[in-house]
DNA sequence: CGCTTTTGACCAGCGC
DNA sequence: GCGCTGGTCAAAAGCG
């Protein structure tokens, strides 16, 4: 897997290429030999500046993938017959040290469309037009169909719906996670509506969906065939609500996560760690950890903590700006 | 009782 | 056209 890692790495430099923000030491400190530096982002987060920025066709060049597809920005084989990655696609790998629960990491690659383009609900325009648009007018559909049959759907007339419109994707952004357990709390609340047996793997993927009214965000899960112990998040869509960490169920999350979370540098440490398990980061030296002691700093911490956070830190591109 | 999970069926897309 | 696979639906079961 270091020959990925090295992957990843090479997308990084190419990323902070363009994104002088993310300062890269040339020197690097001793043992430091990949010479990461703190980057300098913004406000937000990492891809709070991807959201913001005005050229998401500008990251998709940055991150270039030469990665054809997703086992390969994964650095895991095969994981069922999924084929390319889409170019609307990110990948965000990462891989946690904590025993039984779930931590992301950023750390990797992103290819996204103009159709993510930073505007307000951005994503939300972009699918309109293509699958979202489909899927919401067949919720629509089957909603005022309910209404006019009682309950009864149907079916026939949503199915031609989808017919003639080829079915496209909104952008979608995977996560690597080191974890006993399978689905991750990130902070949202998800209805399961799905599993599969995946080919070529023993583990089902299993297939989520958040419970809020009109949010259309869907995750897919599912364990590297190779490595069990990873946890593979795919997220596809752009939650349109804030994370409802108070919800029910939310608290003893808070609860179980209070210490860690206490620690000073807590993310920073585990992604640095992280980083360094993929290659990307040098635990021995302050540079290594720099890239995630700026989403430590206090105006990065987001008002929840707990794993949403750190996705939201990720990503918070999920969170629409505009709430209700 | 309301919500979530399970699970078999169904459909669309793709490759051969 | 056919078979395979990923993705989704929806009824039933489970749970608090």
């Amino acid at each position: 897997m270091s020959g990925d890692n090295k992957e990843l790495f090479h997308h990084y430099e190419s990323f902070f290429d363009h994104y002088p923000f993310f300062s890269q030491h040339s020197g690097g400190g001793s043992g430091d030999p990949q010479g990461f530096e703190a980057p300098t982002i913004p406000y937000g987060g990492f891809t709070e500046y991807l959201q913001s920025s005005a050229d998401y066709g500008m990251l998709s060049k940055a991150f270039d993938l030469s990665f054809s597809t997703k086992e390969e920005a994964f650095g895991v084989p095969a994981l069922g017959k999924e084929k390319k990655l889409e170019s609307e696609d990110a990948v965000i790998a990462g891989l946690s040290t904590n025993e039984n629960s779930s931590v992301m990491a950023g750390a990797g690659v992103m290819s996204v469309t103009a159709n993510s383009s930073p505007s307000s609900s951005s994503v939300e325009v972009a699918g309109e037009e293509d699958y979202g648009a489909c899927e919401k007018d067949r919720k629509k559909e089957e909603e005022a169909g309910e209404e006019e049959n009682g309950g009864q759907k149907d079916k026939n007339t949503t199915k031609q719906k989808k017919k003639g419109e080829k079915r496209q994707r909104e952008p979608r952004f995977a996560f690597m996670t080191k974890s006993e357990v399978d689905h991750l709390e990130d902070g949202y609340r998800w209805r399961k509506y799905g599993q599969k047996a995946v080919k070529n793997s023993p583990y089902p993927r299993s297939y989520y969906r958040c419970t809020t009214q009109k949010c259309t965000v869907k995750k897919r899960v599912e364990r590297s065939n190779q490595d069990p112990s990873i946890v593979i998040t795919t997220y596809e869509g752009q939650h349109t609500h804030h994370c409802p960490a108070n919800v029910r169920g939310s608290s003893h999350l808070l609860a179980s996560q209070s210490s860690a979370m206490a620690m000073p540098n807590f993310r920073a440490e585990l992604f640095g760690r992280q980083l360094t398990q993929l290659g990307l980061a040098n635990p021995s030296t302050s540079s290594g950890y720099g890239f995630l002691q700026n989403l430590s700093s206090p105006s990065q911490q987001l008002q929840i903590p707990n794993y949403g956070a750190l996705l939201q830190d990720i990503m918070p591109s999920f969170v629409k700006s505009s709430q209700p």
